[in-house]
DNA sequence: ATACAACTTTGGAACGTTCCAATTGCGTAT
DNA sequence: ATACGCAATTGGAACGTTCCAAAGTTGTAT
């Protein structure tokens, strides 16, 4: 419990005082309304910077009963896909004239339950929420049921109601997967992600659609799942050498997997790009800097960010819309 | 400007009614007071229950003047490592029972100030922050005069009369060089970093003192600067090969940097590890997964979160205090 | 029983803003 | 000149909490 700056504040009386006006008037010019003349308003503008006043929001928050701040609840902000989505989320909400906050809650649904917990005392306008594996649909409705507007992106949980935005998972794995079909292969696998969350069906239909629709059998086994991060991949990648050693191509869950796989690729011998062909998802900045560069599928931040956003703008309660943003499939030099 | 939760909201008078006692042993039991009994506190804590009151910080911290919400502004989120400290960080100052908000300024100075300017309105109790290139000290100091308590993190600002904490960077620079020299390896480069960031020349320094003491010649030449990204790495090894192709070995300004090195080398024909001994800067996640894996200058993150916290537990202000943070050596295979 | 200290409890004022209803100012039609 | 409508301005109340000084409740020593 820190003690606040020092010194008496400046308030919008001051103001009103050396302006000379009434403090009601500050404060329309505050808030930006209409009905004051401008040489009002020119008057207040002045003495405000005058007398260095800042904005006290939580006076104004506390009296007007609104707020402008976003809370935007990541699941793990290590992961590079999950920050670049953050920033991209954060540009977007401050174009819409608000101001967001980042909290991580480490894919952990207690750490979440906290912050959440927090974050109602500070009154925040909304949530953005990734959340962590476990979060139930009651938890969610509750929170919605208290009034405040959610949405959630990248994962999508059933019988929540809630706006959710994600990216077309399956049409993502399923552009993936054909583009390896065409480039001759037969033994593809699906390398990493768990069922815990919601994303990784999505995925795994897109490949597993393709794949039947091309009439090319696969063996569930060949479906290997994993942690998502560099070490699953690799651990994936070992495995589905094991089961298939005339491995051809594989489709991975997301970039960092595929990161992953192809280093244990290499430790087994075998040439990315080459010998096996890969193609990753997310299409993180370092994807097209790997040797080879390496095909994945786009997913666009701010696209994400944006549709958030216009679902924020014209929010009603009960809304549970699903927005699926499109993904392009980026061919590099590892398929 | 989003409205806020919806229904009426249930406050200290109603808990108040509910428990049969007045307000203010309500904000008694809420402030975790001393002076209550404990059959007061019992009896407010059921009530709370019962009424689903959510306490109200607007109105708490506009009354009391005091605020419990620190401001994390990190300079890039996008950076694994930046990632890494903010979530260090972020824990740490909630153990102190405070509780954090991370905003990301994308290392432009100018977002970084706009930032600045929102939080101030939100009455933060501290700022933290990890300041973009450009941030001058006059604008450090007007922050700090204004009453608000900063700790700068990773980069120093020459001038400004704030506490800083820093990796030992020097040691952990010095601490590779001599590993390389002690690995018998002499001709030796210095990759990546810029001259605008002040720890570039602290890690700098680390180098060319062990190289001195070693009495190894070295030329400037061999200290590359680039962006402090994978690309930088790239083309700072690019550049060193040509300028000495018998290199033996690297030391990186950090572990990103690294990366790209050794993926330029590997394009090269060299491998990593063997052909040219390499070292990193910071110890990510992913450096023991490389192939060869990373050894790398270890900084801790919850260390650094640790003594910021120190500092703002019993900050001043003037205090201008700098804490270097102790860093290891973790070698690897990759020299 | 009375006095006193120590501990608990309490109502009213205050924090800085916005909302509201009322008032002022001003130009135009009567 | 008077009345009217419209726009601009204004003081007081209110938001939900904490602070403060005062009052109430114990328990113990006289």
């Amino acid at each position: 419990m820190v003690t606040h700056s020092g010194s008496k504040s400046v308030t919008v009386h001051d103001v009103a005082r050396v302006a000379g006006v009434s403090k009601s008037t500050v404060s329309l010019v505050l808030t930006g309304s209409k009905k004051v003349s401008d040489t009002a308003k020119l008057k207040v503008e002045k003495a405000i910077d005058e007398t260095g006043y800042v904005y006290n929001r939580d006076a104004a928050s506390m009296r007007s009963r609104k707020s402008n701040l976003v809370a935007i609840v990541i699941n793990d902000l290590t992961n590079p896909y999950s920050a670049q989505l953050a920033v991209g989320l954060e540009q977007q909400i401050r174009k819409m004239g608000l101001f967001s906050m980042l909290v991580n809650s480490g894919e952990d649904v207690e750490t979440q339950n906290q912050l959440v917990r927090n974050l109602k005392e500070y009154n925040v306008a909304a949530f953005i929420m990734c959340p962590a594996p476990g979060t139930t649909a009651e938890w969610t409705n509750q929170l919605v049921d208290q009034g405040f507007p959610v949405v959630n992106i990248m994962r999508e949980i059933s019988g929540a109601k809630v706006a959710t935005v994600l990216p077309d998972n399956f049409a993502g794995t399923n552009m993936a997967t054909q583009h390896m079909l065409a480039r001759g292969y037969r033994k593809i696998a699906f390398l990493g992600g768990r069922e815990t969350i919601s994303d990784y069906h999505q995925r795994l239909a897109g490949f597993t659609e393709a794949m039947v629709l091309a009439n090319v059998p696969f063996s569930n086994q060949l479906c290997i799942q994993s942690d998502t991060n560099r070490n699953g991949g690799r651990q994936a990648m070992t495995t589905a050498l094991e089961i298939e050693p005339e491995l051809e191509a594989v489709v991975c869950f997301s970039d960092v997997v595929a990161y992953g796989a192809m280093e244990q690729m290499k430790l087994a011998g075998k040439i990315p790009g080459k010998d096996i062909a890969i193609v990753g998802f997310d299409d993180l900045e370092d994807s097209r800097l790997m040797t080879p560069a390496l095909s994945t599928v786009h997913v666009d931040a701010n696209k994400i960010g944006i549709a958030v956003c216009h679902i924020l703008s014209n929010i009603k309660d009960g809304s549970r819309n699903k927005i699926l943003v499109a993904v392009d499939l980026v061919v590099r030099e590892s398929s």
